[in-house]
Formats: structure tokens, sequence, C-alpha cells
DNA sequence: TTTAGGG
DNA sequence: CCCTAAA
């Protein structure tokens, strides 16, 4: 079935006083804050602005708490392992009795396992427990994520309360130029309510995610600079983890490149990687699709989609077989998209000319989150229903002081089996979600509807210091173009990397992607260019051209914005020209360096069931990273070997905690002992029968 | 399909 | 990461 459905997520940080942070943080990425206080700060600043704050509210939190908590959770972590692992194993929650799994994971898990005060711990030696001890936590993030409903009371700070206001409906489809996506779309929806299995979710309430143990003494998924930080010590060597269930949501939301890290963004992975999925066969079949419109556009997939009016099924099927297929193939990333990808991956803060750098500014302002982050307003669990609120712009001192209540998600295009149990939708939903949100959002500005695609301009130049035109001020959370690069088959799914969510896909027409409703002039589903921007990796320059398709039936886009015509121009040649160019070569699959926190399940694994059996290890501590095949264990596990025997100066990439490094060459040295010693076994008797 | 290794 | 031989 397919599932549809738009989430909203509130934004509690989003208030009065938030400018000033805003200002900080572009005074970390360098930006001169001057501008801002005298009004002249352009739209890109004020873009970059909103996003460092999201990013900040959604992973500081976490960060910053611990420390106080830090030996409590410890020492509870202790209680558990002595209390009885099993209690937690937490392994699969398959059913949907994953709320319980999350309970325990919430009272128990305030501290996440930190399993391994030293070598010993995950030996097989050692019973079994350990591998799974670690892996217990859970986030209850879903859960507080969506309880918008449920608690709002509990809910603080929390960066996403996530509302789950589905909105089904086809009633987000838009018509963009040529896009043929409405066609899918319908088509879909028939599809679904005809054959079997597909349903239409309406209320994601309490997703469990407890499936996804957040892996890892709890590393947060914060940065990595954080690790390092003073605090970690006090659990061993791990890095406490925040893990109050509250802040686990930052870590979720954070996560992006499940599918991962792939994307830039090499924290938000973390988190969704590693969440253990049921070994459910209907889990694995989940597919969840992240689309454009604009990839559609494609020329293939027009015309059959076309030709085949009839065929809802048939046109659908195959195209997400392509994507698959795609997927599968490592997606098809054209150089110049990969070229971007790398370079997001470098903090890079130009001058706003691109989506890239403007994220990655953003994210590396995490880091300082901690302290920066403000705290979000005393703590009432506002959630979804803030949503709708006004942004209001009180014009004071030339500031622009503006509140956003909340972004609205894209629609979501879930595919999964009828035979999936509850808890794996919700988790699949959670990973879609995950993955939007981790995967590197980006920032749109709407002003009366109208995507304000210059980001040079001062916020005055475009009105948006105007009293008059602050109602008609709307944002948008767009997917990050850096992270998803567009796939070359028309049916495409963009991968959301951020985190595991290889699978994912989101498809969020053009104009939906997340807008802000806060104000009223703003019509909920104005135009909002989203995964358009995809496409525009090919420009990179440009603000962003094919950013912005359109709605053209919205009312209000047709105003200042002629994105159509470009956005279909755009659109419809760039497919093709890829196509032609790529065609069906198998790609390379883009290189995902494994996150500290993905070489920690995999040492851990390895150090359970050594070095022979990448299928179990990969089963075991990587069955929900789609992207991480057995081989890539057994090559990573390769080069952690490897990284281990050199210098700590002749390693690149994002450093090894030398603590893993030294379990790694344990965990190798010992595997290999026990190999030798089976030959040694071997051998005599084999000359015994010779 | 999995392992194991070289590239 | 890819490619493959071998199991």
């Amino acid at each position: 079935m397919v599932l549809q459905k738009r989430l909203d997520y509130g934004f509690n940080g989003y208030q009065v006083p938030a400018m000033p942070r805003a200002t900080r943080s572009a005074r970390r990425r360098g930006t001169v804050r001057k501008r801002v206080e005298e009004n002249q700060m352009c739209a890109f600043d004020l873009l970059a602005t909103v996003a460092g704050n999201l990013l900040l509210e959604k992973q500081s939190t976490p960060i910053s708490s611990n420390t106080s908590n830090q030996k409590d959770k410890c020492s509870i972590v202790n209680q558990d392992e002595q209390d009885g692992n099993k209690t937690l194993k937490v392994e699969p929650c398959d059913q949907g009795s994953c709320e319980r799994n999350f309970f325990v994971s919430e009272n128990v898990s305030h501290a996440p396992n930190v399993n391994h005060s030293s070598k010993e711990s995950s030996f097989p030696q050692n019973d079994d427990h350990s591998g799974f001890t670690s892996i217990m936590t859970t986030s209850n993030c879903s859960e507080r994520l969506v309880a918008k409903n449920s608690d709002n009371g509990k809910i603080k700070n929390e960066v996403g309360s996530f509302c789950s206001q589905i909105e089904e409906g086809l009633s987000m489809y838009r018509e963009s130029g040529g896009c043929k996506l409405e066609g899918e779309a319908k088509t879909l929806v028939k599809d679904e309510s005809n054959s079997t299995g597909k349903v239409l979710i309406g209320t994601v309430a309490d997703m469990c995610s407890s499936e996804y143990p957040a892996h890892f003494k709890g590393k947060p998924p914060a940065m990595p600079s954080s690790d390092s930080s003073p605090k970690a010590p006090l659990c061993g060597d791990h890095v406490p983890q925040s893990l109050l269930p509250s802040h686990r949501d930052n870590v979720k939301v954070v996560s992006r490149d499940d599918d991962e890290n792939s994307s830039g963004c090499t924290h938000p992975s973390t988190t969704t990687r590693y969440f253990k999925r049921a070994p459910r066969i209907g889990d694995r079949r989940i597919r969840k699709i992240l689309a454009s419109k604009h990839w559609k556009v494609g020329s293939k997939f027009k015309d059959e989609t076309l030709s085949n009016p009839d065929g809802f099924i048939k046109p659908i099927y195959r195209s997400r077989k392509d994507c698959y297929k795609r997927q599968r193939a490592q997606m098809n990333v054209p150089f110049k998209k990969r070229k971007l990808f790398n370079h997001s991956t470098v903090w890079t803060s130009d001058g706003g000319t691109n989506n890239h750098g403007f994220f990655n500014s953003t994210e590396k302002g995490i880091g300082d989150a901690s302290e920066s982050c403000p705290k979000l307003q005393g703590g009432t669990g506002t959630s979804c229903s803030v949503a709708g609120q006004h942004t209001s712009f009180q014009r004071r001192d030339s500031h622009v002081k503006l509140r956003i209540k909340s972004f609205r998600v894209p629609e979501l295009f879930i595919e999964i089996p009828e035979t999936a149990t509850v808890g794996s939708l919700k988790r699949t939903v959670m990973e879609a979600v995950t993955a939007i949100l981790g995967g590197g959002l980006h920032i749109g500005v709407l002003l009366k509807g109208n995507k304000v695609r210059d980001d040079n301009i001062t916020l005055l130049q475009s009105g948006i210091s105007h009293d008059n035109q602050l109602d008609a001020l709307g944002f948008t959370l767009e997917p990050n173009p850096s992270q998803s690069p567009p796939p070359l088959c028309s049916g495409d799914s963009p991968h959301l990397l951020p985190g595991d969510a290889p699978q994912l896909l989101a498809r969020s027409p053009p104009n939906q992607d997340i807008v802000d409703h806060a104000n009223a002039n703003v019509p909920p589903e104005p135009h909002v260019a989203s995964l358009g921007n995809l496409v525009e990796s090919d420009h990179d320059s440009a603000p962003s051209p094919t950013e912005t398709s359109v709605d053209k039936s919205t009312t209000d886009s047709k105003a200042l914005v002629p994105v159509p015509a470009i956005s279909v121009e755009a659109l419809s040649v760039v497919p093709a020209l890829r196509k032609s160019k790529r065609s069906e070569i198998a790609q390379r699959r883009i290189r995902r360096p494994f996150s500290v926190s993905e070489v920690e399940a995999l040492v851990q694994a390895v150090e359970k069931l050594g070095t022979g059996r990448w299928r179990d290890v990969k089963l075991r501590a990587f069955d929900n990273a789609k992207h991480r095949t057995y081989v890539d264990l057994k090559d990573k596990w390769k080069t952690l070997v490897h990284t281990a025997r050199i210098s700590p100066q002749q390693r690149r990439g994002e450093p090894v905690p030398q603590e893993l490094l030294d379990r790694v060459l344990c965990a190798h040295a010992y595997w290999s002992q026990q190999q030798a010693k089976q030959q040694l076994k071997q051998q005599p008797e084999t000359c015994l029968l010779l």
C-alpha cells in the first residue's frame, strides 16, 4: 500500500527571542552580524538563520543537558546488565508491541548501555547479551515526536514535537507544468484502493521506533566533535547518551544519512542507521519512496503513464522497480552531483550561493549548539497545536523578528506490504520523516506565496521587513539537494541519505515542501519547490532554478515567480541528458563513510561473531542499513584493521576513536587465533586420516 | 548467496 | 567500493 501523508512538525524554538540565536548562528558561520542588525540581512542570511536554529534545536539540546545525569545513567546501565539483559532485549519489535519496548527503553535505557567498559566486553566468552544490550536503547523519540496529542505536557523543548497530522490525500498533488506526477499520484491511489494491501494512513501517533535501537553507547548522533567533549569520559569511553527520551528526538531527527550517511551530514545519519529492524520479511519489503515530480517528468515515465491510462498499476510498478534497481545499483549520481555531495561534506559557507554550503554551515554550527542553543521555552510541549500560528514580525530597531510555529513536512509515499506490522509501519514512517529531516533541510522563504529565490537581496529589499509584508512571509523546509542526488530514471527516488533510509521515498511535490503555515496569508499548500533542487545540481551557482517549481494550481504562485516554465524546462531537459549520458551503466555506489557509531556496531558484532560471519554481522548490527552489505562490512573491517595498525597521523577521514581501534585489533587478534586453532585441530585430524 | 581477497 | 573466484 502506498501511504500518503503529511506530517506537521511543530518547532517550539521559533519564538520571538529566537532572533538573537539566529544572529549567533550567523556569527558562527562568519556571517556579518551587523548586516542583520541593520536590517541589511539578505534573504540568504535569513534562510541560514532559520536553518541554523532548526538544527540547533534539534541537536543541541541533548548534548548539553546530559552532564548531570551521566553518572546516573551509567549506574543505571550497569544495573541493567545485572538485572538481566534479557528483559531488555529489545531485539526485534516486530509487532505492534513496540510500544513495550519503547517503554522498556525509556525506563531502562535512560542509559544506553554502556557496555563495554573494556575489551572484555563483548567477546564471545561473555554472554550474549552484551551485544544486545548495547543495542537496546531505543529511541523514544518517535513517541514523543508524535505525541502531540497524547502528551503535550511531556514534550519539552523538543524540537520537533512532531505532529502527526497526516493529511491524506491527493489534495497535495499539484500539477506542475508537464509534470506527470499528478497522474502518477492518482494512479497510485487507485491502485491502492483496489489492490489489496494498500492502506492510507490516517495518523501516525506513537510511532514506535523501538526497533531501532540507538546503538552504542549512546553516542548521540551528535557531532563527532562533541564526542571529544569532556563529558565523554564519564561513562567509560562512551559518550554519555543523553538519552532522556526527550533528547532522543533530537537525535533522531538529525539523522540523515541513514541512507545514509551518504549525505554529507555525517552525524545525523548515524542514528537512523542503527536502527535494528526486525527481521521480518515484510519489513524488508517496505519501500519508501521519495520522489519528486521533477523526476517523473522524465521522458520515459511520462510516456508510459500517458500511454497506459488504464494500467495504473503497471506504470507505477515499473517505475518503482526501476527505482529499486537504481538504488540497488547505487543510484546514478552524476558526477556533478557527486561533487556537490562531497562538497557538502565539507563545511562550507560560501556566500550562500548554494544550498549545500548553506546547509553545511548550519550543521557546523551544531557543534556549538549545545551552548548557544536556546532552551526552548519553558517547556511545555507545545506541539502541533501550535501549528498555524502566525509568524509575527515586529519591527524594532530595524530587526525583523519572526516566529515560526511549525513546518509542514511534505507528503510521503510509503509502500508497505499488507503483512507488515503496525510497528513496522510506524518505523517506516519514522524513517521517512527522519530521512527528510535528517537529510539536511534547506529552507525556502515564501513571500506572499512566492518563493524568494534570490538569497542575496536584503530583507529590506525583498520587502520582508515591511510590516505589511510580514504576514505574507512563509518558510518551507526542503530536502537538501546535496543529499539526494537525482536519480536517473524517471521514476527514481532520490536517496535520502540520512539515515538509513535508503529506500525511503518521500514524495514531495515540488510545491509542498514543508511549509510553515503560520501565516494565514500563505495558503497552506503554496508553491514550494522541494526536490526540484535535485535537478538543480546542474546549476549550482544559480540560486535555485529548478527548485522553484511552483504550483500553477496555487493561486498565489502565479504572481511573482514565473517558475513553471523554468522548472519544466529544467526538469525535462536535465533528466534526458542524464539518461543519455549514463544510460544503463551501473553506477558505482555512492560512498558512505562509516560513522563512528557504525564502526562501533561493527566492532561489537565482530567481537561477538568473529570475522568470518559477515552475513551474521550484517544481520545483527546492520540489518537495518540496507546500504551496508556484508561485503561492505567485511571491507570495512579490513580497513579498520589496517587503520588500527597505522599511525594516527596516517589516518584519514572521520577519526575513529582509539578505543574502538584497540578493540578492533583485539577482536581481530582473537578471532585470528581462533581460526588458527581451528585449523590446527583439523590438520591433525586430516593427518591422522591420511 | 556468502566468503575471502585482490584491485 | 568493486569484482570475482570459490565454496
